[in-house]
DNA sequence: GTAGGGTTAG
């Protein structure tokens, strides 16, 4: 067939919508060899039709490349849609800078000036970098090409700046804005919250003239970033009550607010409310479903959810494994390390930190070195700080604190407080004073004001009955202001989340909680359980130790969960320290005495672990320790006894 | 023919 008939069938054909039916990467290069016999690249358009399409194909991760060689190959001077196009393409991959190439051929061509869309996107890449130098340059440039007055780049100034940490720049930006329109502010709206200024964020949330659903779900998310996931659940029923229309965006951050709160109940709302809305199910979407089932201690839901998604990413197998971690179940995460990688799903360094987890939780030392060498050199990923902790963390759980300080000698960057805080709460659990002690010496240095860690070692002291090693760390800590955070319990009860404290008297029903304590203790008593009070930090009499221990916040958490819960629910605990071994072993037997089953939500493992050591009463300076953490995979304190256990209750609506 | 604001894991 001669050139000039192939052309004509083309042109009939209507090359641009084969470009635009062309799915894969393999019909886009047919398309580009049928463009290119027919001559029909040498028109600009139809070069830069075909580089834009080649760009965004998001079908193949080789699209791109190919769309930078057909560039480089064509015989005339591409357009700057086509230049366009590229920098577009990588301001959204992995890969942003590389857009800045094409920004300086687009210079050197010497007659081709970029235009409004050029610079939105450079924006874009700077943003993701990100990068200050580049941002700026990016920003100067578009004045000098007369763009600084465009909206688009504007308001992705505004966001870069934000990304930058840069408010005064934001706010400069946003005061040359002509006519702030819905877009704008809602970019000064996040800007804000990511700068911290969640009330300024809000104040211009409330000012605005008109909101769209973009502009409610910034500021939810904006609350939920700022770890006030209270108010960001009070705003999104304020959202449905305004009849805003409610997408995929907001209930990610509504789950994330759920499981940042524990608050299960309220997040299976969520998901009733998500599947009668008919929302789709994004990946991000059932990752964060995940992500909060796992958070609010029913891992077994999360597994659930984990295995309908029809697509999976590397956040879901992440969320996933680091769910089975937090929860105590260290060796399915390493199963389902096994499986991800026979998908082919590359690791990244957040898996790995799960990895390691999961080792040390499993208390699989070797398998853990393996894990890291792999990491290294197999996926080549450079370990970060936090992988350097989970390995202290490996050996000093497995008692081997030789090795671990062996290991944080051996490490090639300054090693930090995560790791010596590792290694501090591996000599907690092995009763090490003195290489307790060097550790604190060393997270002081690093940290002076480490509550944590100076509960640690006075845990340490009080092991070994060393009163006057305790009592000189409580004053050390006196003297340097140094305040222990508080234990606190939350459980969700009637779709609101209940918090108590060490000794907490505040709770409307106080009277009836204190009742049940009494019978908690009562029954335990006949139950035979001895509390753990060989372990008190200051010498006073059994009897008031063992009363003491009774106030620990789970206890009236749990205390008030038995009297506001019905029969077959499962008590659900929050904790934002480690649970004490006594409660940890207090809550089995209740489980068994009152027929419930009780979940103590775990916290991310962090390092160093932060250790509860309550005080019983906030002024008689008697101090209550507790100890080491408990052991894995017994997160889920109590098995599955109840049937009805697993029945869950009918969804609540928020608030 | 392209564009600006909101969403996931440690």
């Amino acid at each position: 067939m001669c050139s000039s008939s192939l052309r004509t069938i083309l042109s009939k054909s209507n090359p641009v919508s084969l470009l635009d039916s062309a799915a894969s990467l393999a019909e886009l290069k047919q398309v580009h060899a049928q463009l290119l016999v027919g001559g029909l690249l040498d028109e600009p358009r139809l070069l830069g039709k075909l580089v834009a399409s080649l760009a965004l194909s998001q079908s193949d991760p080789g699209a791109l490349a190919y769309a930078e060689q057909v560039l480089s190959h064509s015989r005339h001077d591409p357009t700057i849609f086509a230049f366009n196009s590229l920098i577009r393409a990588y301001s959204k991959s992995a890969m942003p800078h590389q857009g800045f190439q094409f920004y300086r051929r687009i210079l050197r061509s010497g007659h081709l000036p970029p235009d409004n869309y050029t610079f939105t996107f450079l924006v874009r890449s700077s943003a993701q970098i990100p990068s200050v130098e580049a941002g700026a340059a990016t920003h100067g440039a578009a004045l000098r090409w007369g763009f600084g007055g465009d909206a688009h780049v504007q308001s992705g100034l505004i966001h870069m700046y934000a990304e930058l940490g840069m408010p005064e720049c934001f706010r400069r930006v946003y005061e040359e804005v002509k006519d702030p329109d819905l877009v704008s502010q809602t970019a000064m709206v996040t800007a804000c919250a990511r700068c911290g200024e969640i009330d300024l964020a809000r104040q211009l949330f409330d000012a605005m003239p008109m909101r769209d659903s973009v502009a409610w779900n910034a500021m939810i998310a904006g609350y939920e970033h700022l770890g006030r996931a209270r108010e960001a659940l009070r705003l999104f029923h304020l959202m449905q009550l305004e009849g805003m229309k409610v997408n995929e965006a907001t209930m990610v951050s509504v789950l994330s607010a759920c499981a940042h709160m524990g608050a299960l109940d309220q997040g299976r709302w969520a998901h009733v409310y998500i599947e009668r809305n008919r929302l789709y199910m994004t990946v991000t979407l059932g990752t964060s479903l995940i992500d909060m089932y796992a958070k609010c201690g029913d891992m077994k839901r999360a597994m659930e959810v984990f295995w309908t998604m029809r697509e999976r990413n590397i956040y879901t197998w992440s969320t996933a494994m680091n769910g089975l971690t937090m929860n105590g179940a260290g060796e399915s995460c390493l199963e389902l390390f096994r499986l991800m990688q026979e998908e082919g799903v590359l690791p990244n360094e957040i898996t790995f930190v799960s990895v390691l987890r999961g080792c040390s939780v499993a208390g699989l030392v070797e398998k853990g070195c393996e894990y890291f060498d792999m990491m290294i050199s197999i996926y080549r990923l450079e370990p970060w700080l936090e992988h350097y902790g989970c390995m202290v963390d490996l050996y000093g759980r497995a008692g081997r604190l030789d090795d671990a300080l062996g290991f944080i000698h051996a490490m090639p960057i300054e090693p930090h407080v995560g790791a010596w805080g590792a290694l501090l709460s591996a000599c907690r659990i092995y009763k090490n004073t003195e290489l307790g002690e060097y550790a604190l010496k060393k997270i002081v240095e690093l940290e002076s004001r480490n509550d944590g860690a100076y509960v640690l070692l006075s845990n340490i002291y009080a092991d070994s009955k060393n009163w006057d090693g305790a009592n000189n760390v409580r004053e050390l800590m006196k003297a340097k202001g140094v305040r222990k955070e508080p234990g606190c319990s939350a459980i969700e009860v009637g779709g609101e989340v209940h918090e108590f404290f060490v000794g907490d008297k505040s709770h409307p029903r106080y009277g009836e909680i204190e009742v049940m304590l009494g019978e908690m203790a009562r029954r335990l008593r006949v139950a035979g359980y001895v509390a753990k009070t060989n372990q008190v930090l200051f010498d006073i009499e059994e009897e008031e130790k063992e009363d003491a221990l009774c106030w620990h916040s789970e206890k009236l958490a749990i205390a008030f969960g038995l009297i506001s819960l019905q029969e077959g629910v499962t008590i659900r605990i929050v904790k934002n320290l480690r649970v004490c071994h006594d409660c940890h072993d207090a809550t089995k037997f209740i489980s068994k005495i009152f027929n419930r089953e009780i979940v103590c939500s775990p916290l991310p493992l962090e390092s160093p672990p932060q250790e509860e050591e309550d005080s019983r009463d906030a002024n008689s300076g008697r101090w209550v320790q507790c100890q080491k953490r408990p052991k894995s995979p017994s997160f889920l304190v109590a098995p599955l006894e109840n049937p009805m256990a697993s029945s869950s209750p009918p969804p609540l609506p928020p608030e």
